[in-house]
DNA sequence: CGTGTAAGGAATTCTGACACG
DNA sequence: CGTGTAAGGAATTCTGACACG
């Protein structure tokens, strides 16, 4: 119910070109940042990358990182246990509805 | 609050072979739904169209239609009415909310 | 009317590499 | 390490038109 209420967000749709509109970044980081592990464009039938919107959220937040003097394998790190925190959370909030809906 | 909760499915991020491969229309048919001005796509700096999530979804409705045996210009006075409808109802939840928010 | 197709040009994307530091 | 750039090829998209019906 909180998860992806917009499937739109995470599917991959959008070519590299407009990935750089949309986040003001170089074609040459966007595909820098793929090769660290940051993010995970699919391709097309011949190898054109797709991004999502959330990957587009994602880079905005690697450009915000790498401003700060942060080097990818520490961003990498960092996106490592943010995800963690919230598979954590996720699970803590079945839990208490599984609880909810016995008591119901 | 129930409008664009999601304001990425009217962001027009898609190029048109996305879209083909997403509704299944050839390219010609895509074109030609918008000279017949059911749809809108925005271009690129350079003339390239991009669609949105939004645009797909009235794709696939004027497929259907097509499909059905109807023609396009009958297609646009269906979206044009289904469009005031709409805009009726918002208009009458409106004033509903207004009438709750004063009693508050 | 709705759609396919061949045509030629212009713009996009891809990869691997060299460069700087 | 992070990023720019030139290089050449391959695939994409665009428009206007002819075709069928």
């Amino acid at each position: 119910m909180s998860d992806d209420k917009t499937s739109y967000k995470h599917k991959k749709v959008m070519s590299i070109g407009i990935v750089r509109e949309l986040t003001g970044l170089s074609e040459r980081k966007i595909r820098y940042y793929e090769e660290r592990k940051l993010i995970f464009p699919e391709r097309t039938d011949r190898g054109t990358r797709k991004y999502s919107f959330s990957d587009v959220e994602t880079l905005m937040e690697i450009a915000n990182r790498i401003e700060d003097g942060v080097q990818t394998f520490e961003i990498k790190k960092e996106m490592k246990r943010k995800q963690q925190r919230e598979e954590r959370n996720k699970m803590i909030r079945g839990q208490i509805n599984a609880q909810f809906n016995i008591r119901k």
